[in-house]
DNA sequence: GAAGATTGAAACCTCAATCTTT
DNA sequence: AAAGATTGAGGTTTCAATCTTC
């Protein structure tokens, strides 16, 4: 913590002066004269043609108030031209008029002036590393972001037809359906009951609930129990599913430091899984935790669908 | 240029998320209740112990009436106390209060929680990159900024004394001063006479006018004229100076690439030029541009107290 | 007059409320 | 009621004008 709080410290001292010195706080560019999100928003429609107005919040990550007056404004100056979808009259589809793209092209001429004048001074080397270096911190902190809106808690009674239904969704996602696949098993329905004993436990990752909308929803889940027919030191990683918007954000890590702390509380010695080779990002999540790859399956757990087995000590 | 233009468009994509991901267009943060600027206000002040409330402008980079509204914020929720300058009546010198300390400590720890949060996906080789592109990139936009308030120009008649004046400030500051420095040279009080002939030039950099301040101010200055003594196609580059504030920019470069240009026109075969060992940014410089160094003097230019030759083909 | 600081007007952004269409 | 879009109120920022002190 303490290596990684000397990283700390200098990065936001270099975030504030990276955004003071791109100027996006500034309101107008004296050179284009359109303030940064204008610019940005002609960008979107022209990359993509024709833009919804109600994509423009989530392309500009600005509130939708803002973009309805971005979009007047650009309207108002004849740039931007709308009609009305021809689904759905409150629609609106945006797309650039010929002066627009003119402008645009200026616009893209004069910033691209402007970010090459400041690489110049660059090595080829350095150039590598600051864009490296921005994108990969960009995608950290989308991460980051996403990542907090979610929560890991025990599962309760009142989830268990969420579960149910995440088990039954993702599994034939990756094919594993039918017999031989723990989607037959007859817990899937009563994942409470059969993960309430002493020795197991199931965790699941909840959304949080936006404004207005459903709260607590299930979007993945993971557990832990004593492998059916093996010894009394070995438990199985059970169940562990994720809907996709949950994947890539690091909570499959934190789910599974969960269940092995579990395991350890329980006084088990080794935890087990069985899982396909096509889940890549699984496996993947399984050998940075120090689980090694068996040849044959340990216990008797009927799942004969699954082709890899890992075992690692607690 | 094609070859740049590959990284300028992802680059400014990158920027435009990463601003968006750090939030800093978002006026107020939940956790602490107040802007980005506020907090950067209250950690400059923290880290500074006092401060001058006219160098705020500078250090948060916003205006001066934006950096007042914020001190009387912090002010009148208690966190700033502003006390006059003993010396003089006009300037606000700004500490925290007890209260301060403690507001700031926590900002730094929930922004730290928050930075830490995104970097712990990241490999070490990935956190590196991050800050290294950060830190370099800030700086280029820095130097770009600073760079593009300054112009370089033929010397004009009226840059006389201002030009006269750079020599004797800037070549001291190096222990040049004394017999067998340039800076005794008869031509240093009309270098504008001196380097008006046919195959010589002499350019000089001035600074753009802000607002109500004498416009075109000389900050630096360098030429060529056939070296004394030399033979037909040997030029000499002489007289390159500039203050600090100009220094680090690559305006040298920009100098330099218009001496060899205009001594390309003037028919010279080769540039030749004399310099300090301890002048090591210039040195650098000269290297980068192909000048080699010479053992001995060329030509007789009576500068005896330069211990450093170069020359190159042009 | 110049430097330090404040104040008024206007642009940009968000939140919340509202209008229109489905 | 819900989704797309607009409008009103309030915070942040800049530019320009102003006030105070040197």
């Amino acid at each position: 913590m303490q290596r990684m709080l000397d990283e700390v410290l200098p990065l936001r001292h270099a975030s504030r002066e990276l955004v003071r010195e791109l100027g996006f706080l500034q309101a107008r560019d004296s050179a284009t004269s359109l303030s940064h999100s204008h610019c940005h928003a002609l960008i979107e429609i022209e990359g993509r043609g024709s833009v919804p107005q109600s994509e423009l919040p989530k392309l500009l990550r600005l509130d939708k108030s803002t973009t309805s007056r971005i979009v007047t404004e650009l309207e108002s100056r004849g740039w931007v031209k709308a009609r009305s979808s021809p689904e759905d009259a409150r629609a609106r589809l945006l797309a650039l008029t010929h002066a627009g793209r003119a402008k645009v092209g200026y616009v893209h001429r004069e910033a691209n002036l402007r970010v090459s004048r400041a690489l110049e001074t660059l090595t080829d080397d350095e150039r590598r590393t600051v864009l490296d270096g921005m994108q990969i911190y960009a995608r950290a902190l989308e991460r980051s972001r996403r990542r907090a809106t979610y929560a890991i808690r025990p599962m309760k009674a009142g989830d268990r037809d969420e579960v149910a239904t995440l088990i039954r969704t993702v599994m034939p996602e990756f094919g594993a359906k039918g017999p031989g696949y723990a989607i037959e098993d007859a817990e899937v329905d009563d994942m409470f009951n059969a993960y309430r004993g002493a020795r197991a436990g199931y965790f699941v990752v909840t959304r949080e609930a936006k404004r207005g909308e459903k709260s607590d929803v299930v979007v993945g889940g993971g557990g832990f129990a004593p492998l059916v027919s093996g010894d009394d030191g070995t438990c199985e990683l059970r169940k562990m599913y994720f809907y996709p918007e949950v994947r890539g954000l690091g909570i499959g890590q934190e789910l599974l430091s969960l269940c092995l702390e579990g395991a350890r509380r329980a006084k088990f010695e080794r935890m087990y899984l069985e899982t396909l080779k096509k889940m890549d990002q699984a496996r993947a999540l399984y050998e940075r935790n120090g689980f090694v790859p068996l040849e044959r399956p340990l216990g008797k757990t009927g799942h004969y669908g699954c082709d890899s087995f890992y075992v690692r000590d607690l």
